[in-house]
DNA sequence: TCTGGGGTCCTAGGACCC
DNA sequence: TCTGGGGTCCTAGGACCC
């Protein structure tokens, strides 16, 4: 075979994306370690057992929706199982998945904690890929997938979408397979709201306009989707047609914020107590930001009452910048409590707060200030990596701030946590 | 009454995602 | 009684500069 030919033959091939996420995640992961949960309505509870943020199939069907206030489900969450969210479990469920994809895939992307994308141009028969990836994860974690393959990102998050909601499927949907007429007929028949990056506001105003589904969107006049919607919007459109739009990102860019905040589980008044609770969060997020090898030129905080309640309403936040940027804990403790001493006002009941580490840079650039001390500076990066070994070693909090509180009564409740079965000695399943 | 044009930087707000 | 947390990108508008 000559190398024009072989040229030619470059050029022909089609680009090939498939998305493989895990079945409702999270409820995933307990019923490996729990296999009574099989066939169960479950569904696991956002923080502060507050909201059902991942449902199995028996718990839709009694009509348990995705992001309800678990306190209004009522007589429909009869019979379901509730957990807290178990999140050192999930990550670790998390990291087997990827792993294998990795392993399997020329390239991969991973999106999210549940999903990544993978580059299957140049597989000669991406369906039956799709087919040995899912079963493998079956048999390696325990875990069920769907795989949808497409020619851009948003067709394979539409083929997905057929993958779980079609059984006949089994797990696997090819969005390219299909002829163009019953590509348009399938399309046809999927809500525009279900479309990756249409959410609800989107898919209202464009209902409006006689856009209803999902091949209506595709057909659009990019200028009017332009024009009324902006440019992410007539991108998508774009992506539905086969027009590549979004890459493939193999290497994950370089965050641009940190952030940690939490509700409390009840109002808090004080100011005392909103300073144990930004010292928590502002130390949570430091030891993040030297995980990554990164400094903070900035850290923004912010305090807020309940909107959900019909209460005096108090919400505000600030940003202080550092003079040079640092990963030192104290040096950003102590901006945010200057930021929290500027907007704190007695007199409301407070319900959440938050620290923001901002203008991140890795820390091997870091510019020196005419202030620096550089003997400081080590003693101080010392100090911190003692801290992160400790609280590695010890759990988290293990070693704290002073000024972060003994009791700290406004934690998070989390009353229906599962074991941290695969990440914690202590909570190792045991074989009967 | 008339009152440039264009560039940059920053912030706030709105939309989305999982 | 009880309503999550952590991110991204885009746009509009103001400040400022030449």
């Amino acid at each position: 075979m000559g190398g024009r030919h072989r040229a030619g033959a470059e050029v022909l091939m089609v680009r090939r994306i498939a998305l493989c996420d895990v079945n409702n995640f999270y409820v995933s992961c307990e019923r490996v370690f729990d296999p009574r949960l099989e066939g169960q309505p479950v569904v696991v509870l956002s923080n502060n057992d507050g909201c059902a943020v991942a449902r199995s199939a028996e718990a839709k069907a009694l009509g348990v929706r995705m992001g309800e206030p678990w306190h209004q489900v009522g007589e429909r969450g009869r019979g379901v199982t509730a957990l807290s969210s178990n999140y050192s479990l999930y990550a670790d469920m998390s990291n087997r998945v990827m792993r294998i994809l990795s392993a399997a895939a020329p390239a991969t992307e991973i999106y999210s904690i549940d999903e990544a994308f993978m580059d299957l141009t140049g597989v000669p028969l991406p369906a039956a890929f799709g087919r040995a990836l899912k079963d493998r994860i079956r048999q390696w974690t325990g875990l069920p997938v769907c795989v949808g393959i497409g020619s851009t990102k948003t067709r394979t998050k539409i083929a997905n979408h057929i993958a779980k909601t079609q059984p006949e499927h089994g797990g696997v949907f090819d969005l390219e397979d299909l002829s163009p007429e019953a590509q348009t007929g399938l399309l046809g028949g999927i809500g525009v709201g279900k479309v990756w990056g249409v959410g609800r506001r989107l898919q209202a105003k464009l209902q409006a306009l006689g856009i209803q589904t999902a091949a209506d969107l595709r057909d659009a006049p990019k200028a009017l989707l332009r024009s009324n919607f902006g440019v992410v919007l007539e991108r998508t459109a774009r992506e539905l047609g086969g027009e590549p739009c979004q890459v493939l990102e193999q290497i994950e860019p370089a965050r641009q914020q940190i952030m940690c905040s939490r509700s409390f589980n009840r109002e808090v008044h004080s100011y005392d107590e909103l300073r144990q609770a930004v010292l928590t969060y502002i130390s949570r997020a430091a030891e993040k930001l030297r995980a990554e090898g990164s400094v903070a030129e900035a850290v923004q905080v912010f305090i807020r009452t309940n909107a959900f309640k019909a209460v005096p309403q108090y919400a505000r936040g600030v940003t202080v910048a550092l003079t040079g940027s640092s990963d030192d804990t104290l040096t950003l403790a102590q901006a945010a409590l200057r930021g929290l001493r500027a907007i704190y006002r007695p007199g409301y009941a407070y319900k959440k707060a938050g620290t923001t580490l901002l203008g991140l840079s890795p820390k091997a650039q870091r510019q020196a200030t005419l202030f620096d001390d550089a003997a400081a500076r080590a003693r101080r990066d010392r100090l911190n990596r003692t801290l992160d070994r400790v609280n590695l070693r010890f759990g988290r909090d293990a070693l704290r701030l002073a000024g972060a509180g003994g009791s700290r009564s406004w934690r998070m409740q989390r009353q229906r946590l599962t074991p941290a079965y695969t990440t914690d000695w202590q909570a190792l399943p045991v074989a009967h």
